[in-house]
DNA sequence: CATTAATTTTAATGACGATTAAAATAATCG
DNA sequence: CGATTATTTTAATCGTCATTAAAATTAATG
C-alpha cells in the first residue's frame, strides 16, 4: 500500500513534469526551454527534476512517448467504437486535436525527433511510423468500402498530420479559440476526404 | 559599379548563408543548431558569419524575412495571375509547396518566433498577420463567387499553412518525394474546398 | 607591383545552462 | 515521538557556444 502510494505520488508529479514541459517545448522548442523554465512553472528548483528523470534528453522523450500512447489509444478507441472509416477518421481527428489542447494534455508535438539520443530516437520513429501505418490503413480501407475519395494516402497523412501538429504554433491557450478548433478542424480535415 | 560588385557578391554569400541556416533550423531548431554547423555547410569558419550578420538572431530574422517576401510574392504572382479565387489557391499552394522545398529555398518555417528580440518579433508577426489576411480574402472571395465552399476562413487558413510549415519535418530531400509533393499537395489541401 | 579594402581565421572571453553531490527539509511509518 | 525514506534545495562544476578583437589572408584597384 505505501508503496503504491509513494509510486502513484511520483508518476502523478512526473506527469505533471511532462505537461509543463510539453507546453515549454511547444512554445520554445528543446533547447530553447531551460529546465529552469519548466522547474519554475511547477514551483520547483531546476535541480528537483532530475529526482523524477535521468536527463533533459529523457524528458522530451517521456514527453513524445506519452504523446505517441495518446495518439495510439485515440485512434484504437476510435476504430473500437465502429463506423465507417470516414466517421472513424473524422472521430479520430477530434479526439487527437482534444488531448493536443487539453486534457489529459497538452502533448508535446514531436518536432525535435533528431535532438533524442539513438535508442530513444528509434523508438520514437518505429512507433510514430506505426502511427502513421494505422492512419494510412483507415484511409485505405475508407477507399475501398467507398467512404473515401481514392487519395496519396501517405501525403494525406502527412499533411492532416501537419495541420494537427502545427496547432500550438498559433493557439495560445483562449478558450474560445480552443472550442473552435474542436468544432471546425474535424470539418475542414475530413472535408477533403470525401468521394 | 565596384560598389555594386562587391554588394553583389555580399549579397548572393549571404543569401548563401540563409538558406544554409534555414535548413539547419528546419531540422535542428534555433537553438539546437550551432554556427559552426551553420558555417560547416559552407565551408567556413563560425566566426566568419559575423562579418554578414550581427549576431545568431539576426540570421534567422533574416530567414524568415526572406520566407515572408517569398510568400507574399507568390501570394501576389499568383492573384496577377488571374482565374477564380479556388485556382489560384491551387496555383498558390503549389508555389508555395515549391520554394518550401527547392529554389530558391529551401525556406526557414517560421516556428521560433518567440525566440526573436522584440523589435524584429513585431516586424515578422505583422508581415505573418499579412500574409494570412491576405490568403482568408481570397478565400473569402471564393467564397463570395462560389469557387469555394463556405468555411471557416481562420482555422482553414491555419490548418492549410500548418500542412504545408510541416513539409520540412518529414520531407529529407528524396527528389522522388519532392516530385511527389508538388504534384500531390496542392490536390490535396485544395480539394476540402470544393463548394 | 604596391596599396587598400574585403574576407576569413585564430585565439581569447564570458555567459548560460545542464548536471552533480552534499545538505536540508518534509513526509511517512513504527 | 524517533527513525527512516522521500523530496527539494544550495552550491559547486563543467562544457558548449555565442561573441569579439586582432591577425592573417585574399581580392581588388590604381
Amino acid at each position: 500500500m505505501a508503496r503504491t502510494a509513494a509510486q502513484n505520488r511520483f508518476t502523478l508529479q512526473r506527469d505533471r513534469m511532462l505537461r509543463a514541459a510539453a507546453q515549454c517545448f511547444n512554445h520554445k522548442g528543446f533547447r530553447g526551454t531551460s529546465l529552469k523554465d519548466v522547474a519554475g512553472r511547477l514551483g520547483l528548483t531546476d535541480a528537483a527534476l532530475y529526482y523524477y528523470v535521468r536527463d533533459k534528453e529523457e524528458l522530451v522523450y517521456l514527453c513524445y512517448l506519452k504523446a505517441a500512447e495518446l495518439g495510439r489509444t485515440a485512434l484504437e478507441a476510435t476504430n473500437a467504437e465502429g463506423g465507417n472509416a470516414y466517421e472513424r477518421v473524422r472521430r479520430y481527428l477530434k479526439r487527437h486535436a482534444q488531448f493536443m489542447l487539453g486534457e489529459p494534455g497538452p502533448v508535446a508535438i514531436m518536432s525535435e525527433i533528431p535532438s533524442l539520443k539513438a535508442e530513444h530516437r528509434e523508438v520514437i520513429l518505429r512507433l510514430s511510423r506505426e502511427h502513421s501505418a494505422r492512419f494510412e490503413a483507415l484511409l485505405r480501407t475508407g477507399i475501398d468500402e467507398g467512404s473515401i475519395a481514392p487519395c496519396d494516402v501517405r501525403m494525406t497523412g502527412n499533411a492532416i498530420m501537419g495541420a494537427l501538429n502545427w496547432i500550438p504554433k498559433w493557439h495560445h491557450g483562449d478558450p474560445a479559440v480552443t472550442a473552435q478548433v474542436l468544432t471546425t478542424f474535424p470539418d475542414i480535415l475530413s472535408r477533403g476526404l470525401r468521394p
